[in-house]
DNA sequence: TTTATATACGACAATTTTAGTCCTATATAA
DNA sequence: TTATATAGGACTAAAATTGTCGTATATAAA
């Protein structure tokens, strides 16, 4: 199966909440968690990550929480997927200087090179679609 | 990650192998399995199911082993992970007649309807690149 | 008819990845 | 000072993927 993360689903979900919800002051992850229905210790992980990597900022301390740092509109599938450390790679050979480490086929395979390619394009489906785009 | 099983990139390799040999009379797992340094019994199942599906045709016995059923030009990588039983399936909502049982937040979330969408775009992308393209 | 060699196939095991949990520390508003 | 929130490391559980083993069956050739 070719599939997303639950991370990776977690976090559009939640980021998607917050963005919605920007009228109020934060919002946090027991909130969240409850409205979503996603594990909270998890979620807790993703929205740190999320923190690091400037995509929402936080707000520790009673009546903290979270608000997003970049807008809806500016944030692609592709930027949340990076920001959890994941990507896009249909093979072990499909990255940047792959060496034999990666795939004893790859001086001599039908694969590395066609699925770099789709690879690219899946990339920049990922990165034209933007959060503000999702909806129901 | 998203990415590829190895039994689908395994398979793509063999077939490839398969095609590219047509000349000879029959191609025999162990041959491929040493060619394409893929574990023998691993392979063995692969080629079982493609047999299944109609893609190659086998020969029992000695002398035997497979030939492609349907030629490289007609076959495509979408061809090939069906037959895998496999799929592109980027949520567990992302199917025909999803149910509360695939997800608690179908009713109301930025997920499904626009994977949906995605989904189809990478699916039209595998059913449209035939074994033949994929070249070194 | 026997033998060597090939595919067929179910059951199982090992490994890797993903998902989820637990515990403690730190920050901050009231 | 207290209640409530995020921060973050370590760990466990579950699921999916990958690989192995054993046995049955088919078939060409000696």
């Amino acid at each position: 199966m070719i599939k997303i993360s639950k991370s990776v689903e977690y976090s559009i979900l939640a980021l998607k909440f917050i963005a919605d919800n920007e009228s109020y002051n934060t919002i946090n992850s027991r909130k969240i968690s409850a409205e979503l229905n996603i594990p909270y210790d998890l979620l807790s992980k993703l929205l740190q990550k999320l923190v690091k990597q400037g995509i929402i900022k936080s707000q520790q301390g009673k009546y903290g929480g979270y608000n997003m740092q970049i807008s809806a509109n500016k944030l692609s599938i592709l930027d949340i997927i990076t920001a959890l450390d994941e990507n896009v790679q249909l093979t072990n050979c499909t990255i940047d200087n792959a060496s034999v480490d990666d795939c004893s086929r790859i001086n001599n395979c039908c694969i590395r090179s066609p699925f770099i390619d789709l690879q690219n394009r899946i990339n920049e489906m990922f990165g034209t679609i933007t959060l503000s785009e999702l909806n129901n």
